[in-house]
DNA sequence: CATAACATACCAGTTGGACGGTTTCGTCAA
DNA sequence: TTGACGAAACCGTCCAACTGGTATGTTATG
């Protein structure tokens, strides 16, 4: 009867938004605090708007990790647009999305550390192998050698201290170990 | 009344108890899952004992996390002993200490990936933060260069790789590059 | 007017935790 | 040696708040 039933329709701007409150729950508050009423609460939907959107919890939660894959997917092709040369093209397009979280503006460390939340739920741990696995197959020409799999080891390396925030690296010395890196994707 | 009311009393003993059932329900299905009436259930405890040893859940979950940074520190400590060269030692020590979780028996992987689970409760990441900035304050004097945090961010690559199973890498590769990681510590 | 996009009301089960009871243990005087 | 006694180590119950989810509305949109 209140608010929100009077104001325009916008299924896919409310969806949107229901997935980047639980985001911010999840990264502010930790898994526990994402639930249906917090997440219904806080978007200013009710708890029957968003159960409409999604079916149930589980439901939601794979939503939401989707769309995180899909914002990865769209930052490595872009970066791979951007790149001339095949060999090792996408392992040097990982390494700069795994970068480029340090340097976007606020809500992009949240992403991040929903990713690392959701990873510690066992069924969305699955999703995740299935997307590393399916890039392995898909570039296996072009990245399969060791020294690629050293610099997307050191890449997650980089992402999980970016996103805990144990910078102990001044900007010069990151810039130098990033450089190196990148000489190794060529190699 | 029952039977746990009548054995000895052996409060270390279940103390510890509790800690690993809250490990085993974390790692193996979710932050979610580490409830009281779970730990308490699932380790013969009544909820009244769980809540004797530890005061709140909160108070659960950081003896916990504070059990695996002693694991941790004892894993560290040990491996050090075992080196003579003071110059990166830490560094090495962190190293295996990141990389032992993958040859080690089953409770061990657990063990990491609740380190994981607990790292996405905000309150508990602070604990990491202090933890990590004690050490490189203290290993100031011989962990210092940029090639000796190289190293440990790509231990850090490593754990989380073994952890969540993104095994790509054979055997003959991975220890090309521990050998080629230790080399870095004595630069 | 049919259907999608919401809202409201309600439910049964679970949650963290408070509370008061019972049993064992350490210790220290007699 | 004993035995009293306070403290520590448990147990079982109860509860208010919250949980995910259902069922049934009401409103907007094509």
């Amino acid at each position: 009867m209140s608010t929100a039933h009077h104001r325009k329709k916008q299924p896919l701007f409310v969806r949107q938004q229901l997935l980047e409150v639980a985001a911010r729950l999840a990264s502010e508050k930790g898994m526990t605090a994402v639930t249906l009423d917090a997440v219904s609460g806080a978007s200013g939907v009710s708890k029957g708007g968003l159960l409409h959107h999604f079916p149930s919890k589980n439901m939601l939660l794979e939503a939401l990790f989707d769309s995180l894959l899909e914002r990865l997917d769209a930052a490595i092709e872009e970066a791979m647009r951007a790149d001339p040369l095949p060999h090792g093209r996408f392992t040097r397009a990982y390494l700069h999305a795994c970068l480029a979280l340090r340097d976007q503006p606020q809500g992009t460390k949240d992403w991040a550390q929903v990713t690392m939340v959701l990873l510690t739920e066992p069924q969305l741990r699955q999703r995740w192998h299935a997307w590393v696995r399916e890039r392995s197959e898909e570039y296996v020409g072009t990245d399969s050698s060791v020294d690629a799999a050293i610099v997307r080891l050191a890449a997650d390396g980089i992402w999980l201290a970016d996103l805990l925030g144990s910078h102990d690296l001044d900007e010069s010395a990151r810039q130098r170990l990033i450089d190196r890196l990148i000489e190794l994707t060529r190699l």
